[in-house]
DNA sequence: GTGCTTGCAAATCGTTTGCAATAGC
DNA sequence: GCTATTGCAAACGATTTGCAAGCAC
C-alpha cells in the first residue's frame, strides 16, 4: 500500500485511496481490463465508487506513462500495467487476451523514426485462436 | 464497374449496386475511412443510402476478407482495402494515418504460431508524430 | 413468390461531460 | 478555506438490432 502510494507521488499524483486502489489491481491483475472489469471489482471493497473515477482514474494513468491502453478488441479500451515492450495476442474464439515477449525489431519508442514520422508508441496485435481453444477443439 | 461486380461474385457476395459502389469507393480511396466517412461519400452520389447499409456492407466484405479493420484509434472502427501485409502509423497530432511497408517478422497469417497460439491477423501500429506535423511544428 | 437486402427508427454500449457535493492538504 | 477529486445523471457517438418495405432471381 505504502509502495503503491508512493509510486504515485513520485509521478506527481494525488494519491487518493480510489487511485491507489486502481492501481493496486492493476497491479495485482494484469489481465488487461476493461473500464468496467475495473469499476466491477473495485464495487466490491467501495460500493459507492462510481464508473466516472474509473475512467478520470485510468486516464490520470495513461497520460503519466503507468500504464497503457489497447484497442485490439475494437469494442472497448483494455488497460495493461505491464508497460514493457510487449505484444498482445486476442483469442477469436475464447476472447482472452495474452502477453506475447517479442521485441519490436522496427524501432523503440522516443528514438526511432518510420518513413519520416517520429514513434511513440508501437503495438503489436495478433487474433486467431489461443492455445486452449485450439486443444479443446481437437478433443 | 464490371470488374468490382465480378470480384464481388467470386466471393460469393450479390452484387448489389450499394455494394459496388462502397468497394469501389474503397478501392480509389485507400485512406483508412471509418464507416461514417463512408457514408458521406456515398450519400453524395446515392442520397438514399443509410449508414446501416454501410455497416452491413464492410461487415460482409470483412467476413469474405475483402478488406481488413483498423482499431488504431480506438473511437472507431477504419476499414482498409489493402490486404497486403503492412503496419499503420497514426498521428497523435493531425489523426491521419500512414500505411508503413514492413513485413512482420513473426510470423504469417494462418500460418504461423506465437506461444502455441494460432495466428490469423497481425497489426502493427505505430503512434506518434507524422512528418507533416514535425515540419509544421519546427517551422 | 421466396429469400436476401435495404433503410428507417429505436436501442445499446462504452465513454465523456456538467455540475454539485466532498475530501485532503 | 481552497483546489482537486469524486460521483451522480445526463449527453454523446459509434454500432447494432428489430422490423417493414423493396428488390432480384
Amino acid at each position: 500500500m505504502e509502495a503503491l502510494k508512493q509510486k504515485l507521488v513520485d509521478e506527481g499524483i494525488k494519491p487518493t485511496f480510489q487511485r491507489i486502489s486502481i492501481l493496486k489491481y492493476l497491479e495485482e491483475n494484469s489481465k488487461h481490463p476493461t473500464a468496467d472489469m475495473i469499476y466491477d471489482f473495485m464495487r466490491k471493497k467501495m460500493p459507492t465508487i462510481s464508473k466516472t473515477t474509473v475512467y478520470n482514474t485510468v486516464h490520470t494513468f495513461l497520460e503519466n506513462g503507468l500504464i497503457n491502453e489497447l484497442t485490439i478488441t475494437g469494442q472497448e479500451s483494455r488497460y495493461d500495467i505491464n508497460t514493457h515492450n510487449h505484444h498482445h495476442f486476442l483469442c477469436r474464439n475464447c476472447g482472452k487476451i495474452y502477453d506475447v515477449d517479442i521485441q519490436c525489431p522496427h524501432g523503440l519508442p522516443g528514438k526511432d523514426v518510420v518513413d519520416g514520422h517520429k514513434i511513440d508508441e508501437i503495438h503489436g496485435y495478433f487474433k486467431g485462436i489461443c492455445q486452449d481453444c485450439l486443444r479443446k477443439n481437437s478433443s
